[in-house]
DNA sequence: CCCTGATTCGC
DNA sequence: GCGAATCAGG
């Protein structure tokens, strides 16, 4: 199995959120978990936690990994030492651990929005499906921007099955396919799109200005998830 | 031993 | 560049 464009995003977001090298590799699937830290080592994102701390055990359905209380530091030290070349924007950032729970620590200048337990949990193609109003989505690529639903339809409140897919439903996948709550997003379509707005943002993302190949066609399902 | 990530090093 | 082997720690 090779680093395809997809699979090196979708390991960047996994790494990101946190989740462990373990469950990346399971979830990209053809790949060891010596390989995905490999890959994110060579990446250039490196050693979260590095150290393993926390060890806050899972082992049946492994849940994220305890946070790791950030070492309050105002004074960064300019990294001399650091290439910084691969990353264009590597802004100071003070990373929310994303536990599943958060015990009410509301930052004072927190987004007031999406503020109870965070789902996270990985799509068919090993993407990260998030709870709305956390859109971490690296490029926004602005899709055609007129009209947009914002209501949350009806549909998702019952899930949307596969039998209720239409051209006029956004097919993004919930869940796992076989699992009890699997459904469809089932929000309005982005016109032209067979996903909605918001789902179009994550199935198509921005693209390289010049004629760079785009081969595959973008998720949302993904290669076999090998298990 | 289980787990974790980091690093090395042959390919 | 890749990843198994190895190392180091909880």
């Amino acid at each position: 199995m090779s680093w395809t464009d997809e699979r090196i995003e979708q390991l960047r977001s996994m790494w990101e959120k946190g989740l462990t090298a373990s469950q990346i590799a399971d979830e990209l699937g053809g790949v060891s978990r010596n390989a995905v830290i490999g890959k994110a080592h060579r990446l250039g994102l490196k050693s979260r936690p590095s150290p393993v701390k926390a060890t806050e055990k899972a082992k049946p359905a492994r849940s994220a990994p305890a946070p790791k209380p950030a070492a309050p530091t105002p004074t960064p030290a300019p990294r001399a030492a650091e290439p910084a070349s691969a990353r264009p924007a590597p802004a100071p950032r003070a990373e929310p651990r994303p536990a599943a729970a958060v015990p009410p620590t509301p930052a004072p200048d927190a987004a007031p929005k999406a503020d109870g337990p965070r789902i996270v949990s990985i799509g068919p193609g090993g993407f990260i499906r998030q709870g709305p109003g956390d859109q971490q989505a690296p490029i926004p690529p602005a899709p055609p921007r007129r009209l947009v639903p914002a209501k949350p339809s009806p549909e998702i409140a019952d899930k949307t099955s596969l039998l209720d897919l239409n051209d006029r439903i956004c097919r993004w996948p919930m869940g796992h396919p076989g699992e009890p709550d699997f459904h469809f997003c089932g929000e309005a379509v982005n016109p032209g799109f067979p996903y909605c707005v918001e789902h179009c943002g994550r199935a198509y993302q921005a693209q390289l200005p010049r004629g760079t190949r785009r081969p595959p066609p973008p998720p949302p399902f993904g290669g076999p998830r090998v298990r």
